[in-house]
DNA sequence: CGCCAGGGCCATA
DNA sequence: TATGGCCATGGC
């Protein structure tokens, strides 16, 4: 089964309307600390913590508000008691570069991209999105939207992180642009209709999807 | 009421 | 290497 990334990327980006990046946030360290709270967990309560947290956004704030505060103010988006020492883990790295993104960005991309999967709390996912979305390194998000997504398609490639990561890496135009927004369309295609029981009724894909077939009546 | 959500860590085999 | 339990709230 061939399966064209790009023919993929261009129906998604013809349907839905997202905006060029994607990723919601009014700043970079908002999106890596969204990235952290988002860990298995519905947008829709990540953003009710960073309401919560709105005057608090800063590298600095966050680092010096104690952390059963941080709890509280995290709670909406679940696994609040890990997730609070996990953002303090990533506040403690950050401030051994002066909370600077620019000089983070001096570094190699696989030293930054090693060195925060280093961070209890950081696996490979979110690394990529803090990577990708909060450092523009090009380097593309794989979850498990992804791969649910593509397996159905029929892309016959062992379902596992790395092995989509470097299909995907491999097969792509190195823009930063599409591989924000490529990801954010496979997210907002799957909450709407590649779900673990899927919608395949209605979906223009269907037609691609080998899966779908099963479900189209 | 049960299912699911833009994962990751850890113990066990 | 590969499962399974655990972490937890809120929308539907």
């Amino acid at each position: 089964m061939f399966i064209d990334l790009i023919d993929i990327y261009q129906k998604l980006y013809s349907v839905y309307n997202i905006p060029d990046g994607w990723w919601p946030g009014d700043s970079n360290f908002e999106i890596m600390v969204g990235a952290l709270l988002t860990q298995n967990t519905n947008w829709n309560n990540v953003e009710k913590s960073l309401h919560n947290l709105k005057n608090l956004l800063t590298p600095i704030s966050l680092y010096d508000l104690p952390i059963e505060e941080l709890e509280e103010l995290i709670k909406p988006s679940g696994f609040y008691g890990v997730k609070a020492k996990y953002l303090k883990n990533l506040l403690e790295w950050f401030k051994k570069y002066d909370f600077s993104f620019d000089e983070l960005n001096n570094k190699e991309k696989d030293e930054l991209r090693n060195e925060l999967l280093n961070i209890k709390g950081i696996g490979k996912e979110t690394a990529d999105s803090i990577l990708l979305y909060a450092f523009n390194k090009l380097s593309f998000v794989i979850d498990s939207y992804t791969i649910r997504m593509f397996s159905r398609i029929g892309l016959n490639i062992k379902k596992d992180y790395d092995t989509y990561k470097i299909f995907f890496e491999n097969k792509l135009p190195k823009n930063i642009i599409l591989y924000k927004n490529y990801h954010g369309l496979i997210v907002e295609h799957s909450k709407k209709y590649c779900k673990k029981k899927p919608l395949c009724k209605n979906c223009f894909l269907k037609n691609l999807c080998l899966f779908g077939e099963k479900y189209v009546r």
